[in-house]
DNA sequence: AGGCCTATTGGACATCTGCGCAATAGGCCT
DNA sequence: AGGCCTATTGCGCAGATGTCCAATAGGCCT
């Protein structure tokens, strides 16, 4: 294989990392799945990462970093706190149904799974839920500033919209269709408004779905 | 070891593997390490079980219907749906920090991420949450029906209070301490209390907690 | 007691895993 | 051109895993 730079092979590496994860899971990448997806020798990939854990966390952390990226970006776009909250979850769920669908959220589950095996990837999975509960508490937090909203703690506020999210697409991803991505969707959503005492329908879907 | 009958022999093999289950996860679990809990040899295994999958979907089956059962007997000691229902969280709390610990949800974790790529895994733990599910929404419509609930949709609300509870958990066990199970057991109830229209604190613990 | 069925053993086998190492080769610098 | 750094190779090692099989032995039957 062509010689690369240290920082081209990093990332050419992390991306076939990124490719198999999305074809066998987190648990079923093994180095030499690696290799032979970017072409190479499987002693190259422990040239440039120490262990399996380390690369399949970068990997992972890159993966969802890309997602939670994107959610960021559409919750930046809303004019006020109940606008942001509405775009969290448009975001959310077209990343859901587009992006790398039903195989962008089962790598979450791998990962929770995994977590108690692999200490990196415990230690990334931990840090990007907890970005994401912190920029959730963030606009809830400015929303009851601004009379928005009503929350006595916007903190156990976000970890409980986030876990809501969780466990609904938990159910949708395992289980296929014992509930619907649309239900999963609209349940967060009531459960937010009820949550941050708003009218029913305010968090409703900003941008019309695509896909019908 | 001593020579036993094929129903002894078979059921002996589960309860062990169901014990490594409990300290190794799903995936963890292996024939050697089932044959040692046992006391026997790893060629008794598949002459009583032809693969491994087998065996572990038959485990986890008796493993997550033992929850199952232990927190619909909690349900039906209620006298009333609001009783019940504190009881269901009672008993889930119980289960989670005596039980198998930490572990006794691990398996969980493990199976609704292995769910996607084992048939046999995904029919059982997709079965048994839909149980969980119908015993939930069963005392909810009783509830609305004797008047001590507001619910427009029984449905919905069991499938939210169970997966913000499932949420909820999978942060303790896979993450470690970004939440408490405390934190956990009081805001799920919580949250149902203002799904169902409750006051706040009809859902708390109807007996105090043992280890303090 | 003798015979037969089968529960049980203990290890072999092929495969896969992460990882390490000596050898090779590409390419920039002087 | 020559030299040196290091990216890259390809294989080997040790351990683990699921599965299979010939040999052993326990216990019920006649």
């Amino acid at each position: 294989m062509a010689r690369m730079s240290p920082d081209e092979r990093r990332a050419a590496i992390v991306a076939a990392t990124r490719a198999v994860m999305a074809r066998r899971g987190i648990a079923g990448t093994t180095v030499r799945d690696v290799a032979a997806e970017l072409g190479t020798s499987s002693g190259l990939i422990h040239h440039y990462y120490a262990s399996m854990d380390e690369l399949l966390a970068e990997a992972f952390e890159q993966a969802a970093r890309t997602d939670l990226v994107e959610v960021l970006e559409g919750l930046a776009q809303g004019r006020d706190a109940v606008g942001k909250l509405a775009m969290f979850f448009d975001t959310y769920d077209r990343g859901m149904r587009e992006g790398s669908g039903d195989f962008g959220m089962q790598i979450w589950l791998d990962a929770w799974a995994e977590a108690s095996r692999r200490p990196a990837l415990r230690r990334t999975s931990r840090r990007l839920n907890e970005e994401w509960q912190r920029a959730l508490a963030e606009v809830i937090h400015a929303g009851v500033v601004g009379g928005e909203m009503h929350c006595d703690d916007p903190d156990a506020s976000a970890w409980r919209i986030l876990s809501l999210l969780d466990g609904l697409i938990l159910q949708v991803v395992a289980h296929g269709d014992v509930l619907t991505r649309e239900q999963a969707d609209a349940w967060s959503r009531t459960a937010a408004e009820r949550e941050l005492g708003l009218r029913p329908g305010a968090l409703s879907r900003v941008v019309a779905a695509r896909g019908g």
